[in-house]
DNA sequence: GTCTATAGCTAGATAGAC
DNA sequence: GTCTATCTAGCTATAGAC
């Protein structure tokens, strides 16, 4: 066997940063191919299924990192909550780079996206809701008040990211971390 | 001349339902010709500069819609600002179709549309928080709190429309635009 | 103003050499 | 595992009849 020219996740990387700027029906097999620095057969060779299948190791590596990174910060046992909270908000910082870079959600979830990812979609972001609603009753709110809050707090962050990129001011994104976070703390 | 076969208005309406389902890279004419009822060639005839001049003509037209129903409900003199805020909520409420619909700033900002379309989409973003700053001021505000308070909202519309989209549940929606109002007249 | 027909190209996907 | 070459289908766009 030859070897791998390109690690797999370097290739996923790729993947990732096309699969968000352009969405799933603007990103051509080209872009694609281009951003992982193989060409289109090889690629297939990887993702038998193609496209919809680069699409789909995209998502489960997004997810796996909230997992790692965002989630793990906002559950991690041995830190206090407040700071757990804070935590958590300093990895969606870099999820998002500051607000420079688009949610695979969004990304995926125009028509035809939505009709193969539709139930990835939902269930990542009902993991979302659930893990800040565990923060919030740590953070002393009744379970009702906790799932509220974060509900808010995921419409905050998505509406953070569409109108940052509309008005073109990351600050705005940066500014909703941390009135999260002081809508959070301030109770 | 031949008598047009499909009124301006309707040809608009089909194609701004294409692209806001399917946003600007995932319409193609052929999609665009069907929902309005004419065959390519005809589109072209009305939009010489192709599909970017028919996605000009849909944000003029949602921009005018919005000029004349949202913000003229929400600035309208002859009414006190509490009942002008709960009629442009209504209007928004309309014009996204009670969260079934998604945003034309969203749905035309992708890589490729925010290129093309990105000085419209910001201006229309700021004109939105110029008219919430607006009502702002008018319920008592400070200026500075007034707009902050108008960009909060502009950020719980987006990001409402997104996370009901996601986890296809409209209620998030309309919880949303009666958080608005309650946000704005519990001062 | 609308249509059929078609140009020219790029899309997603595959075959088979190395 | 990666590549070049290629297929077919669809794309945006245009020409020209009616």
């Amino acid at each position: 066997m030859r070897p791998q020219k390109v690690l797999d996740k370097e290739i996923v990387l790729g993947l990732t940063k096309v699969f968000r700027s352009k969405g799933y029906e603007g990103a051509s097999l080209k872009d694609l191919a281009d951003a992982t620095g193989l060409k289109k057969a090889s690629l297939y060779h990887r993702f038998p299924n193609g496209k919809k299948e680069m699409a789909e190791a995209v998502l489960t590596y997004i997810n796996e990192w909230v997992e790692e990174n965002v989630f793990q910060a906002l559950l991690d046992n041995n830190t206090i909550p407040q700071v757990r909270l804070k935590n958590g908000l300093a990895q969606i910082r870099t999820l998002y780079n500051g607000g420079k870079e688009v949610c695979v959600f969004r990304a995926l979830s125009m028509e035809a996206g939505l009709e193969l990812f539709g139930g990835q979609v939902k269930n990542g972001m009902k993991e979302w809701i659930t893990v800040f609603t565990k923060i919030g009753i740590e953070l002393q709110l009744s379970p009702k008040e906790a799932e509220d809050k974060a509900l808010q707090t995921l419409i905050k962050i998505q509406g953070s990211l569409i109108v940052t990129k509309g008005l073109n001011t990351i600050d705005i994104f940066e500014n909703t971390l941390q009135d999260i976070e002081e809508n959070y703390l301030k109770i």
